[in-house]
DNA sequence: ATTTTGTCTTTGACGACTCAAAGAGTTTAT
DNA sequence: ATAAACTCTTTGAGTCGTCAAAGACAAAAT
């Protein structure tokens, strides 16, 4: 049974090896996981060792199946734990983040049968993330348009919040533009690099590296 | 923040603690414990110089103020973590205790408070033991009679099980005499350790060690 | 082609937790 | 009173996860 820190440093990898090779550098992961470059050499070596990821010295490190399968669980853990948190228990969206990342590594798979049937099966977390199931190997990864990328003028729904620091979900919340809400893009100005929003409770404003972590639809 | 390792340390001397002066020997600490007794009095002696406990060497080991209320709190957690497992997601009432083993450590308060909140606050958990309140620092220890020591042909009330193990809350599940079942003792035998016992669903029997571990009240 | 810069790895060290085995103290039996 | 038995502590060592600082490598600049 890995640790809940080598269970950290799988998810971390999982989740910054969006493009095709699959491949992270040493430095993003310290980057990532808040610890120094050395630290990241040493445990990788001993992940390698144990069979959960391949390390390439001085290029960067791949999961293997088993260190992925892992991965995948511990991401599947926590987003249904989140939803639990929010859905059952009514916490507070911008507090279940951090949440999680204790409890993901605490619940057992009997537990969490138990949480996914109470939930119905969700498909994605409060946060618009997928949940892995069981079977898919599969980690949807922003691959749709944002309020800083879309058509303006047409009918939108937020789809999903790429960015969980608290204050940006603070300020989601108080505008309203969480998962489900229905969004127009009013207008979007390059050079002052501003989006305007319509909503139902009024409109919105925000910067456009801001925009772009919000994924949407149209609808 | 007391690590998980020091927060069961704290639960197991607390729990054993229950005399006067409150005092536990590092060998019962070793057994409770699974460690060798070298560890325990390494351990002891860091968590002694963290102001948690006192140590006289070769006496045994007590809880300062601050240990005792850690050592609280993590009982109150791990009491109403079982509740919640059992009430709310359905778990079987013997499996709780082995999820709650790791969860005491992984909840944190405000989570703890919502979950209290959805059981309208109890005052015990699905063995009958009793939860700590946020503000009594009191730990009711098998105080009551038993299967073992009460009154043959009086009307019982089956209050608490003082034997987590899964065998032995198998059987009391099997027999129905999990907490709140009303039970009669037709006979108790001394001669032949043998204890037979009443219930709605039949009868049952069971040794004398046994039988001291199931905890009753007049009703 | 060198030098510089940036990234990654190695090395030596430490705290937390643990064990095995040897040593010290205390209690009980002879 | 001495020995035996029991309990507790000490010592030496190992694993895990971490850091700081020094070293190696590769890419970019000159
Ligand atoms: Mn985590
Ligand atoms: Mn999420
Ligand atoms: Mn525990
Ligand atoms: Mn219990």
């Amino acid at each position: 049974m890995p640790t809940s820190t080598v269970e950290n440093y799988l998810k971390a990898i999982l989740v910054r090896s969006s493009d095709e090779v699959g491949v992270v550098s040493t430095g993003a992961l310290a980057e990532a996981l808040g610890v120094t470059p050395g630290t990241i050499t040493t445990m990788v070596k001993s992940m390698a060792a144990r069979g959960l990821l391949e390390h390439q010295p001085r290029e960067g490190v791949r999961l293997t199946p088993e260190g992925r399968a892992h991965a995948l669980a511990v991401v599947r853990k926590h987003r249904l734990v989140e939803t639990f948190l929010v859905q059952v228990l009514q916490m507070d969206w911008k507090e279940v983040h951090q949440e999680a990342e204790a409890l993901e590594h605490a619940i057992s798979d009997r537990v969490l049968l138990k949480i996914d049937a109470i939930l119905g099966h969700p498909a994605a977390d409060p946060h618009g993330d997928p949940i892995p199931s069981r079977k898919s190997p599969v980690l949807g990864r922003g691959k749709g348009v944002t309020l800083a990328s879309c058509e303006p003028q047409k009918q939108l729904r937020v789809e999903r919040i790429l960015d969980q620091s608290a204050p940006f979900l603070e300020f989601i919340q108080k505008s309203g533009l969480m998962p489900g809400a229905r969004v127009r893009v009013r207008e979007r100005d390059r050079a002052s690099g501003v989006v305007r929003c319509d909503l139902k409770e009024g409109e919105t404003t925000l910067g456009l590296p801001e925009a772009a972590k919000i994924e949407v639809k149209v609808s």
